[in-house]
RNA sequence: GCGGGCGUGAUGGAAUGGUAGACAUACCAGACUUAAAAUCUGUUGGGGCGUAGCCCCGUGUGGGUUCGAGUCCCACCGCCCGCACCA
């Protein structure tokens, strides 16, 4: 007998997609249309076993909704900008460029034989010119529409390098090539408004049904609506200009307890100090050193530098307050400052504790509580509070309604007013780098920064770079800078800041419905494909990416690049868990980890016989040495097999472990069906069977347990009712049309997942056309429900004994029958039971 | 530090508030075989007793809601993701 040849047949299969062009997406108005998108790579150069998982995902609903009658977009392309091709390039030498494509031409060539349902026609690289040329079209356009501007921001400063570090090149506070100690500096940066959008991106979160609660709960944070109050205190012996400090506050129900005026470094008070002051340049300078990352920012040391000028308190003009600088307060929020009151945060009363301010409790638990605060009292805002020092409402009252009442009183007695802000800050896009895309402006010495034509798009990258020296090659080019400014023709500069990656991914899947215009978009196209109807990606992307491609979807719409039913650009988002494995390690003389490959490990010991140490579900890393090549699994056990079991082995949202007995098994799985598909083949076809009946009848269950488990991603338990469908038709006697009928409708309910066997399977048994092009099995309703159903019987909520009773059967017969049941009969002894529950078909409970 | 999530046998996991452990791995046993591999079959949460049966415990820890909690609520512990220049 012959055996499953998956190398052949995958070859063979693919052979015939691309043939029939079966993928090619057209638009189609007779059909209702279905995009399906997961998040595109980074060309690193080797797909791993998360994009096989991920891409798999995508796949499986693609195919699926093929079957069921939709004309499926599914793309493919390269988000290929970023820091890893100029790393390469000082690394290792050459070109970004060519790393890049390189890279790509790779990826393509060991995600081809996955199978995948991609129009490969669609596909392109963030960084052809075709695309990013488009790309500063729509910037001019964002530009031109008011909603790009230029204002100075913070950067990580290498002072060794002379080079800005993006974070992940902080460690510890150092630059990673100079270890250097890193400064905070100022640059002039453009940025997107997204926070003009900030009020309709928190609204329209609402909508996102079908996205995960916590993705919208956690942008619904990021955005961080607040309200508040804004008030100045009038400064005593400040420099002149600086009579008043605007604070923002949200608990201005806590302004009896203030025991200082906080104020960032970066605030223009410290600044002007700072240029007349050694100590307050000194304290500044001190704090300006670290990374810019809110978490460097939030986890360093606390520091307050007294600056000596004082505050008037806006109730009571003879008490004042120190005025303190300190480390911990953003400029980027609020005002800059803060009025610090330690009885109610944690982070106000250990600098009051470490600078010896007063700590005064405005509200207590209770009137008889002692104001003697070991720590802060900081009680829920919908906490019915005592308000010792109230001005403000009841003495009774909420947080909620103290903020309320200290606002409305604030207004009418003149202090400051009630305003509403957004954690949320503008989109800096500005990169000091080479390997992205150009920002399409000129600075002219007489017109200052011009957009530039747009007939003179893309504005190309140089190819003769060099990466021998820190800082920007755009900088040192000896000629690309130079161009006539657009507006007067004289000698003028181009801009060398190129575009954060995250414009390349915030647009990318509104250009696959036209990849090949000569505009950003095509609005028929836009229109026919747009939304996204499904897009899958990991969990990390939940904030930054999503929230950028939702503000970028309204500004297209702005400037007429989408329509407006596109400004939400994916109606249903699913994020997929990583793919992990184990990590082998044993210890070399000083305790250090040494790492071992898989293949070095059995039983868990060396060849050497050293036993070693196993860290299970650990992220796959080279470094680590736990990285499994998706090619040599295909290799092994073909594609089909490599896509089974990242499916199979835990739900598509949590982490898979892959594990080399797992896959060998999903093999074994396949190899299984595919010879009962061989068994069946060779049926004569006169033989009579017994048993018909049952197995159509659990075939009919898996169709709809199948259905309903690819609709709602539970990938792992449709494959586990196809396990245990496949061991039925293993043992069923059935006749041969019987089980003809059964493995074929397997194979159909196994396509997405198992195409390629699918495909064999259809066509051994002189099915015609393509299994992918075949309508989706649909379950025989009457098929789905028997007669009888088994009733468990719980007394006090514990499974004591079950019934068997026909399942329309009526509560109180049911009942009866309960009551009659031996374990409930010696459980009651006697006695009448307390209640009895029956819920019809699910259980009995007695309580006894 | 802040925001979000997750936690179930030896392992991955299943379970619209209704029989906890489906399905798979691993282990063990059996069939086939001279033998092994492959294949097939079966057992397996822990503990106990008078062992065809029955009882107790059990979903990170502690509490709560409910006739009934892995599932809902509160607190804690551990791990993971994000924190605006990694992609």
């Amino acid at each position: 007998m012959s055996r499953y040849t998956p190398a052949e047949i995958e070859a063979r299969w693919q052979a015939a997609w691309e043939k029939t062009e079966t993928f090619k997406a057209v638009r189609d108005a007779a059909k209702p249309k279905y995009y399906v998108l997961e998040m595109f790579p980074y060309p690193s150069g080797r797909i791993h076993m998360g994009h096989v998982r991920n891409y798999t995902m995508g796949d499986v609903i693609a195919r699926y909704k093929i079957a069921t009658g939709h004309n499926v977009l599914h793309p493919m392309g390269w988000d290929a900008f970023g820091m890893p091709a100029e790393n390469a390039a000082m690394a290792i030498g050459g070109h970004p460029k060519d790393w890049t494509y390189g890279n790509i031409a790779d990826m393509r060539d060991q995600m081809k034989p996955l199978g995948l349902s991609i129009d490969w026609s669609r596909e392109f690289a963030t960084c052809d010119p075709e695309y990013y040329g488009q790309q500063q079209a729509l910037f001019l356009d964002m530009l031109d529409a008011g909603l790009v501007y230029r204002k100075n921001a913070v950067v990580n400063w290498d002072p060794v390098d002379m080079t800005v570090l993006a974070n992940e090149q902080v460690e510890a506070g150092r630059g990673w090539r100079s270890g250097a100690l890193v400064e905070r500096r100022e640059l002039t940066q453009w940025f997107f408004k997204i926070s003009d959008m900030a009020e309709d991106l928190l609204d329209a979160l609402d909508g996102l049904e079908n996205w995960p609660a916590k993705v919208r709960l956690m942008q619904e944070n990021w955005i961080g609506k607040s309200r508040g109050l804004q008030f100045a205190f009038s400064t005593v012996d400040a420099p002149e200009g600086h009579d008043r400090i605007e604070v923002y506050t949200t608990r201005p129900d806590t302004l009896m307890g203030a025991s200082f005026v906080g104020i960032s470094p970066d605030h223009p008070l410290a600044k002007a100090l700072e240029r007349e002051r050694e100590d307050v340049a000194a304290f500044n300078a001190e704090c300006r050193r670290g990374g810019t990352t809110e978490e460097a920012i939030e986890t360093a040391e606390k520091m307050g530098f007294d600056t000596g000028i004082r505050v008037r308190h806006p109730f009571d003009t003879a008490h004042e307050l120190p005025v303190y600088i300190a480390n911990f307060i953003l400029m980027d929020y609020g005002t800059g400052a803060i009025f610090g009151c330690p009885a109610h945060d944690q982070r106000d009363f250990d600098f009051a504790t470490k600078y010896g301010l007063p700590i005064i409790a405005t509200y207590l638990p209770s009137e008889d509580s002692s104001e003697d605060l070991a720590q802060a009292y900081v009680p829920a805002k919908t906490e019915t509070v005592y308000y010792n020092r109230g001005f403000a409402g009841e003495a009774h009252q909420t947080g909620i309604e103290a903020i309320d009442a200290a606002i409305a009183f604030c207004e009418q007695n003149g202090v400051g007013q009630g305003v509403t802000k957004y954690r949320l800050r503008d989109w800096g896009l500005s990169r000091q780098r080479y390997w992205g895309a150009p920002i399409p402006v000129v600075h002219c010495d007489a017109c200052g920064v011009v957009p530039e034509k747009k007939e003179n798009l893309p504005i190309e990258l140089p190819y003769d770079v060099t990466f021998d020296t820190p800082g920007n090659p755009l900088n040192r080019h000896p000629t690309w800078r130079d161009t006539p400014c657009p507006a007067c023709g004289k000698p003028a500069q181009r801009e060398t800041d190129t575009m954060d990656t995250f414009v390349d991914s915030s647009w990318y899947f509104a250009r696959f419905t036209s990849p090949r215009a000569d505009t950003p978009t095509v609005m028929e196209d836009a229109d026919y494909w747009m939304n996204v109807d499904q897009y899958i990606g990991g969990i990390e992307h939940a904030i930054l990416h999503l929230l950028y491609s939702r503000f970028f979807a309204r500004a297209m719409h702005i400037t007429g690049h989408l329509p407006a039913k596109a400004i939400e650009p994916f109606d249903a988002l699913f994020t997929q868990g990583m793919v992990t494995h184990e990590i082998y390690l044993t210890r070399d003389a000083n305790g250090r980890p040494v790492y071992h490959l898989p293949e070095e490990v059995t039983d868990g010991k060396l060849a050497d016989g050293t036993p070693v140490e196993v860290i299970p579900s650990a992220k796959m890393s080279k470094s680590k040495k736990n990285v499994v090549d998706p090619a040599d699994i295909i290799g092994a056990y073909g594609a089909d097999t490599a896509r089974w079991f990242v499916l199979s082995d835990s739900p598509p949202e949590r982490d898979v472990e892959w594990t080399a007995s797992g896959a060998e098994a999903a093999f074994k799985h396949l190899s299984r069906v595919w010879a009962i598909s061989e068994r069946i083949a060779e049926m004569d076809e006169s033989t009579a069977g017994e048993g018909d009946e049952d197995l159509l009848r659990a075939m009919h269950r898996t169709i709809n347990d199948v259905t309903l488990g690819i609709e709602s991603f539970g990938f792992n338990a449709a494959i586990a009712k196809l396990y245990a469908f496949t061991a039925t038709l293993q043992k069923s006697k059935a006749g041969v049309a019987a089980q003809r009928e059964a493995i074929l409708r397997l194979a159909q309910l196994m396509s997405p997942m198992t195409p390629h066997l699918s495909e064999d399977i259809w066509s051994r048994h002189g099915q015609d056309g393509l299994i992918v092009s075949a309508p989706w099995p649909t379950a025989d309703d009457t098929m789905l429900v028997d007669d009888t159903v088994t009733l468990p019987i719980q007394i006090n909520g514990k499974r004591r004994s079950e019934i068997s009773v026909p399942a329309d059967m009526s509560k109180e017969e049911v009942e009866k029958l309960a009551l009659a049941d031996q374990a409930v009969i010696r459980s009651l002894d006697g006695a009448a039971p307390k209640k009895i529950i029956v819920v019809p078909g699910r259980i009995v409970n007695v309580v006894v």
